[in-house]
RNA sequence: GGCGCAUUCGUCUAGUGGUUUAGGACGCUGGCCUCUCACGCCGGUAACACGGGUUCGAAUCCCGUAUGCGCUACCA
């Protein structure tokens, strides 16, 4: 790894599901990557015991996956700087504190949790930082050897200095300082021996050679702690960038009360994964232009964290809707196949004898008029199924005196026909109207009625030549009987 | 409460001292196209949080206020 190689990471823990927080994250940290020709690396922080869920490391995997962010290094994919999970990593920590600790920027504390408690709310109470009182730094080695020999649980702590102003740079807000006297004394290791976040993420970031830490700004509080770790440990700062949050429509943290906030939530709806990927690649960044439709690839091409913005943005779900049909719109009908396929299946149509080469026909007539690939079998059920109702008012606005009659003249006519194409239905419906000196409308309107049950969809002619002669005679003479 | 970050149409945003009657997109909406619906096209709606400065001139710089959000754990 040489110095200037870009490395970034996608750090989450494994509690469950990808967050479309996450997501984005992810996305920038790959986007930021790719441009610059670096490797994107995915570590889980799976230090907390107590909140790890079965199978989410695997679940982060796959909704990753499905979003087209490939990482370069991580769980299963060994880049010489490994492991990728930092419960696999606990004796480097341990090497690391013990240094701290030998240099007097860490220390052992003995408290229990109730004079914790006791502390903060005096604390508290005067009116300052909540945070710990040192106690235990006045514990001599001698000391605190015998209290872990009499079995005594212990945490260690960071030495945060006293009245020192700590600073960085942030690649999206500029300087970013803090006074030391508002930071705790923060736990490092935790008295289970597995470290906090705070030292786990300095030292593997480190260790793994990130040059770019990207990542919420949930993160800002904590980063002058960091920032103090890297130098008690001797070691340079990667570069910081923290990301605007994303938020409800009520402009809260985005959360799972007031929506969905799962890729899985998502990608079950639905939403394809290009689709997901632009939307979120827009919250909170812009190339300056008018630009609003990306592939991830010119996502790469286009990304740079100066133009990444400051301020929260809410996930609006009607701008990811409108870009799912945008995208939809260039999914070739045998890319979209399946999920047809499996809504069609899964609708209340009876007639689920379709082919393959069937469905692949009605996709690109429905393309233009749905959301979601799901609703192309679903919203045009008169592709399978005769009606057996038909729209009222599409009835008392087409269906005219003469509508009957009209449309036996027309099934009539195509009886007569050899495998009529599109074409044919429309030139002999047309030659018909004529015969009898109307416009076309009068018989195009009742045909669609008869036809579809419904006064919308693709045109006529389309899904008459998909349904077929047989079919669009039968219908065309039922609906004269049923309508009259 | 303390500390930090933020604040342009309902939403996502452009804008980095004059080119701005503040631009685009989604949404909503009027019209055109058309066999219908949809697409597409043309148009409309709607914003610089507030108050002080600095300056010939401020959405853009500074200060304050307000509001929102984040952090304030042996969670990440």
């Amino acid at each position: 790894m040489s110095r200037d190689t870009v490395r970034v990471r996608f750090a989450p823990s494994p509690t469950g599901y990808l967050h479309v927080g996450g997501l984005r994250t992810a996305l920038y940290n790959y986007l930021f990557a790719k441009k610059n020709g670096g490797a994107f690396v995915l570590r889980i922080e799976d230090t907390d015991r107590s909140r790890y869920v079965e199978g989410a490391v695997e679940n982060l995997i796959d909704a990753l996956r499905w979003a087209g962010l490939d990482y370069d290094e991580g769980p299963g994919k060994e880049g010489g700087v490994g492991p990728y999970l930092q419960s696999e990593r606990l004796e480097i920590y341990n090497e690391r504190v013990a240094q701290l600790i030998e240099d007097g920027k860490a220390y052992r504390c003995f408290c229990t949790p109730e004079r914790l408690d006791e502390v903060r709310k005096k604390a508290q109470a005067e009116g300052g930082q909540p945070k710990y009182d040192k106690h235990c730094l006045a514990l001599s080695e001698e000391e605190a050897n015998a209290k872990l020999d009499a079995g005594e649980q212990c945490v260690v702590r960071l030495n945060v200095p006293e009245g020192e102003t700590i600073s960085f740079e942030d690649r999206v807000r500029g300087t970013v300082s803090f006074s030391s006297d508002t930071l705790d004394d923060q736990v490092l290791i935790k008295s289970d021996g597995y470290p906090t976040y705070h030292l786990a993420n300095v030292v593997d970031d480190r260790l793994m050679g990130i040059t770019h830490v990207i990542r919420g700004e949930e993160w800002l509080s904590s980063t002058p702690k960091h920032v103090l770790l890297y130098q008690y440990l001797g070691w340079d700062v990667p570069e910081f960038a923290h990301l605007p949050l994303l938020l409800n429509p009520d402009r809260s943290k985005l959360s799972k009360r007031q929506g969905d906030v799962a890729v899985e939530d998502y990608r079950a709806k639905g939403y394809l994964p290009e689709a997901l990927v632009n939307f979120v690649a827009l919250l909170g960044w812009t190339a300056g232009d008018d630009r609003e439709f990306y592939e991830l690839e010119e996502l790469v091409e286009a990304f740079t964290l100066e133009r990444v913005n400051k301020a929260g943005a809410v996930f609006n779900v009607e701008k990811l809707d409108w870009l799912n049909e945008e995208h939809l719109k260039k999914q070739s009908p045998e890319a979209l196949l399946p999920a047809v396929r499996a809504a069609y299946e899964a609708s209340d149509i009876k007639n689920k004898s379709a082919s393959d080469d069937y469905l692949v026909k009605i996709i690109p007539l429905m393309l233009e008029r749905v959301t979601f690939p799901s609703e192309i079998a679903t919203t045009a059920p008169y592709f399978f199924d005769a009606p057996t109702e038909y729209d009222e008012k599409g009835v008392k606005k087409r269906w005219k005196d003469d509508a009957a009659e009209n449309t036996r003249a027309l099934a009539d006519a195509y009886e007569k026909l050899d495998a009529p194409t599109k074409d044919d239905y429309e030139r002999v419906l047309r030659e018909v109207a004529e015969k009898k000196d109307l416009g076309a409308g009068r018989f195009i309107h009742p045909a669609r009625l008869a036809a579809t049950g419904v006064p919308g969809g693709p045109g006529l002619f389309d899904v008459l030549e998909l349904l077929g002669k047989g079919e669009v005679v039968a219908r065309l003479r039922a609906a004269a009987e049923r309508l009259g």
